[in-house]
Formats: C-alpha cells, sequence, structure tokens
DNA sequence: CGCCGTGAATCAAACGATTGATGTTCGAAG
DNA sequence: CTTCGAACATCAATCGTTTGATTCACGGCG
C-alpha cells in the first residue's frame, strides 16, 4: 500500500503538500503545476488515503452504524437496509450494519464493537413497530430508531409507518367500492402495535362513512402467518351473512383469505373483495387476481432515519427529538370490486 | 471519550502499562497488584479503546467486507448476510456490509470505500448462483464470492449451492413416490446456472431409474416469478396426458402450478405432485397444501464464505483457491403423494 | 565488592494522515 | 533601501494505541 509519504517522495515534495492538494485545500499555497503533478502521480501509483488514520486525526469516520435486530430475517426488512444504505451513500457516508438475529443478547456487544470503530450516529432497525430499549451509547452520539419507538422518547429521532392512515385508506376504499359489510382480521399481541393502530384506521373509515362497526366482523388471531388465519377465515366466510370484502392486518393473512375462499367456492373479487397490508413481494402480485394492499415503506423509511441520523451528526437537524410518521401507500391491484347483488 | 492516556493518568502509570494490562501481555513485566488497579480503574471509567489508533498501530481491524450486489432486494438474501455476519462474529470479526442494489456501477467505489477502511477480507454476495467479475482489490487481501462463480477461479474462493444434487433429491423423492410422468418447469435464462444445473439434475434421476424422458414435459419460461409461469402451467396440466408430477425452478413457479391445478379442478396432491425449490419462507409452509420444496441453503454458504474469509486472512486456509458446493436439502411438507390410478 | 539476573515500570518510536504555525523568496510599494 | 504581502512550500505537533528497547533498584552470588 502507497501511503501519503511515499507519494511526497516520489514526486519530491512534502506530505503536508500532497495532503493539502489531495484534499483540495491548496489555493493559494502550492503552485497549481505542482498540484497538478500529485494528483497525477497518485492515480498512476493507485494510491487510497489511509482511512484509518484519517480519522484518527479528524475524528470522523463518515461512518455511521446501523444495529438490526431480527431485521435480515424478516423478508422485506432488506428494503429498509436498502433504503439506510442509499441514503447514507448519498451523503456521503457508509452504513455499517451488525444484525443480531436471535442473539439479542449480543446488542450491548455490537454496540461496544460498532462503538471501537467510532461511529458517529447508530441506527436501530427494528423488526416490526414495537417499543424498544435504547442502545448504550454515549450522549454525544445520535440515535435513531427504524420502525420502532425509544422507551425514552427524549432521547432518540425515530420513524414509523402511518400504521392507522393506511388502515384507513384500505377500508375508505372498500366502502368507496360500495361495501357495507366489511371484515377485519386482527391480529391479538401487544407486542404489535400495528394491532390497534390498524384497528383505528378501520373503526375511523367506518365512522366517518355512518357505517355501524359490527363485532362478528371482527376476528383476531395469535399471529400474522397463513396457517394459523385460516381455520378462521373458513369460519367467519362460511357464516351465512358473511362479509363482502374483508381487510386483512397481513398479506399472509390475505393469502389465508384466498384459500378459505377458494375452499368456500368464493370468487375474489366477484364474490368477495381482499385487501391486505404489507405489501410483500412475491406475495401481493403472485396471487390470483393481485393483491390489492397497503404499502409498509420500509425503503422509505430507511432513507428517511440514515438522512436524519447524517442530519444530527452535521448539526443540521437539531432542537427536540421527533418522530416521524410514514404514510402508507395504498397499491391498488385485482382483488377489490363493487360487491355483488346478494 | 477517556483514553489509554487519561486512565494511564488516573492510576498514576505510564499508558504502556496500561496497554499491557488490558492486553493482558503484562506478565511479568506489572506487578498483578497495579494490574487488578488499572483494570477496576478501566471499567470505572467506562474506558473503551479506540479501535482506529489501534488498528493503525497493529495493522489489523478485524473486519471483513461484504460487497453485496442485489441482495438486499431478494427476499431470502438476508439469510445469506446473516450468515455471513455469525460466521464471522464467531471468529471475532465483524462484517461490515455494503450493499449496491440497482447501482452496480458504484461497485469500484464501494470497494474503494472498504479498502480505505482497511477490511482484511471481502465477501462478495451475489443475488443468484452466477458467473462475476472479481472486485479490484490488492492481491494480498483474500475475495471469497458468495452463490456465485469468479471469472477467475484462481484468484477467488467460492462457494455455491448443488443445484444438480438438489434436483436429483426432488425428482427422486417424486419417483420414489411411484410417478413416472413428471413435468419440469424450468426457466429459459443463460443468466442462470441454476438453469442447466437443475436440468442435469432432473435428467440423471429419470435415467438412473430407467425412465425416458419426454421433452413434452419440459417447458421453460422467461422468468422465475409467478405470473409468467401460471399460463405455461395451465396449458400443460390442462393436456390430456397431463403428468401426474412437478417439479418446478422455483417456489413461485410451484405457486402458479398450484393455481392452475385450482383452476382446473386437480387437487395437490392426489391428483398432482409438485415440489418446489428455494424454500421461500412465507410462501413454501403459506401454501395449501405446505409445499415440499429444495432449500436453497443460504445461511449455510453465508457461514462458509465468511469462515473462508479469516482462515484466508489467519493463514489457517492456503494453497489454491476451491469452490465448495453446499448441498440442498429436501425439505418435505404435504404436496407429494403417490399418483393416483388414472 | 562487583557482577548479574530479574521484576517492575517507562521511553519513545512508530502507524498514516491533517493542519496551524512558520519559513523562504520575490517583486512592488513607500 | 527598507517594508510588506503574496505565493509557495515545509515543520512539527497531534490523534490514541502498541511494543521493542531501556532504565532502575534490589537481592543473591562468587
Amino acid at each position: 500500500m502507497v501511503t501519503l509519504k511515499d507519494l511526497a517522495a516520489v514526486v519530491g515534495v512534502s506530505s503536508s503538500a500532497v495532503s493539502l492538494v489531495l484534499n483540495d485545500r491548496h489555493h493559494g499555497r502550492i503552485n497549481s503545476a505542482t498540484a497538478e503533478l500529485i494528483r497525477e502521480t497518485a492515480d498512476r501509483l493507485g494510491y487510497v488515503p489511509n482511512g484509518l488514520a484519517r480519522s484518527l486525526r479528524t475524528g470522523r469516520t463518515h461512518t455511521i452504524g446501523v444495529l438490526s435486530d431480527g431485521v435480515a430475517s424478516v423478508p422485506f426488512a432488506g428494503r429498509m437496509l436498502e433504503g439506510v444504505q442509499t441514503a447514507a451513500w448519498d451523503a456521503d457516508y457508509l452504513a455499517m450494519v451488525i444484525d443480531t438475529t436471535n442473539r439479542s443478547e449480543l446488542m450491548p456487544q455490537s454496540t461496544k464493537s460498532l462503538l471501537q470503530r467510532d461511529i458517529e450516529a447508530v441506527v436501530l432497525a427494528v423488526e416490526y413497530h414495537r417499543v424498544v430499549e435504547l442502545p448504550e451509547v454515549p450522549p454525544t452520539i445520535p440515535v435513531v430508531i427504524l420502525d420502532g419507538f425509544p422507551d425514552d422518547p427524549t432521547r432518540a429521532d425515530s420513524v414509523v409507518p402511518d400504521e392507522s392512515g393506511g388502515a384507513h385508506a384500505a377500508v375508505a376504499h372498500l366502502i368507496n367500492a360500495g361495501h357495507r359489510r366489511i371484515a377485519f382480521c386482527n391480529v391479538d399481541d401487544d407486542r404489535f402495535i400495528a394491532s390497534r393502530l390498524r384497528r383505528e384506521g378501520y373503526a375511523n373509515a367506518l365512522d366517518e362513512n355512518g357505517i355501524d362497526s359490527d363485532p362478528a366482523l371482527i376476528v383476531a388471531v395469535t399471529d400474522p402467518s397463513t396457517a394459523t388465519a385460516f381455520p378462521a377465515m373458513l369460519e367467519m366466510l362460511s357464516r351465512e351473512d358473511h362479509p363482502t370484502a374483508v381487510f386483512c392486518f397481513s398479506d399472509q393473512i390475505a393469502m389465508a383469505t384466498y384459500q378459505a375462499a377458494a375452499e368456500l367456492g368464493l370468487r375474489i373479487p366477484e364474490d368477495l373483495s381482499v385487501v391486505g397490508f404489507d405489501d410483500q413481494r412475491y406475495i401481493a402480485d403472485a396471487l390470483r387476481p393481485a393483491l390489492t394492499t397497503v404499502r409498509l415503506p420500509h425503503y422509505a423509511m430507511g432513507e428517511w432515519a440514515a438522512r436524519r441520523a447524517v442530519d444530527r451528526i452535521t448539526g443540521k437537524a437539531a432542537g427536540p427529538r421527533v418522530s416521524e410518521l410514514v404514510p402508507c401507500p395504498l397499491i391498488e391491484r385485482a382483488s377489490v370490486a363493487p360487491p355483488s347483488h346478494r
């Protein structure tokens, strides 16, 4: 590896000169002919500055640490990290991610590991919208929570999806299509903040349109998987007065709804309209008919988190911590139609 | 941040002493009482060594760089990175990943960015089994390709799934169940090495069991998505003498097969057995019946790559580059049954 | 008494960059 | 003939560790 000193020796100038030129801070200090020579030689020899040394000196690493707890294991989460990475990159930072899936006990060590590498901020990415404990970092380094809330909101920014708004849009869409009897298949687990919020959105949409909420149309399953939801949906759809539309907590539950409908000979969307939530690639548009659903804006949230982190670093964002709500757009595909006449 | 010097000042010894003690290299050099005092003070003050300075001095960063080209965007790829991360972590290394999804033109820059941070090896993770160009790194730093082949096999280790073996196992499983007319829905794109290899496995299994391969039972679609495969499968299954089983290039194609079967009133597995490939979570076990499929061992490959990288660093692995073949296990679920009597 | 070995601790030189302070030289202004 | 200010370049300290070389005191031994 060729160093600044080597380079200086070759050109026949001091290393200061080289440093100044290569950082473009030489104006009025180094002759522009010399400067040109230095630059030429630098890339002739393939000089790459040693980041360690530079960072040691300047105290800036241009790196933000990403702690991800189980994110890598959930399929769409990659999008979140992608968002973080590209936004960081565009701001001339590098995102360094450590994933502690299935080993949350390593979180403190991972944090230390990042700290040792002198990251300038940390983004804590969570696998689903919930409240999280803040990582142990010195108060000087900014923290932003991605897809979750900090237990102490005064110490970190955070970004979460607008679950309630998304649910509202979904249900309003069904109502606009003419539906009145709209079921909601929710998940019954208070770890999911989303569970409460989406229910809120559902209720509000009905309310605003003067539709009475019918408790019989709300079912809650223990987890958002297809297998768990199937029997529940089968039961609901086999009732005499089954709903004409169902709004599902997740795309996986929507898939279960498709299966139950098929089992009962109900056609989608003619006999039953379905809206999901998540917009999971490889499910939402693989189903037949393709699923109308609400997108969880993972990529956008990732971007926000990274941008926020660097804005805190640079001081461009100051003041009290905030919690950002990112909209969840409705993605219209083919699973919604007006209700058929009974 | 408290430094070594601060710490030394507090204890009243030289920084050398502190360094020696904290690195446990002080035996016979520093009094054990002093040593104890140093250790106590260190964690009383919450001393964390500065990794930059240390690395600068020692020349070791204990970091391996991971370049991932579009990996974050494919759903199961997280597993691959997870494997890399945990294996690296267990070997006391940290994996630093940069993803260049949709921006492969940034690859050289990303590489440089890693190099600047003094990574000790690079793992290049690829989104699907193919031949890749090696990243531009000095010959002293080891490279391993994850889920792909290097264009120059003398310069990098690599690890790929045993596609052919997996396909063989799938088809043999169907044959054992009693099937003779087994279709294969492949993908027709030579970018996919897997396409050729899985076909090989399919052919071999038939061959070994004395079954003549029937060209009419092989169909190739342009991409491995559900929507693309659906019409093809519909066509094949609506033929008079349709196959009793189908082996699919991907779980998504298997999903299309389910849809086509449903359309035609064929029950799975009674009327038609199906085996997929990939073992995509949220598809394979969400389908009804759950899909028997071949698992792409992403996690295991990731682990291998990381272990190999650190073995090259430490010199534990020497000699010529190798290409590792990781087995693809058959995951039996519920989509295979003996053929019904015609 | 001088020599030597050893335990305990420190010195000081790196590692590779950045940067404020400091020199030169030269020509022009006073 | 000073004095001054550009223009060009270098000096040397510094960031926080690590580590081979060195110092020093002390006790034992011949």
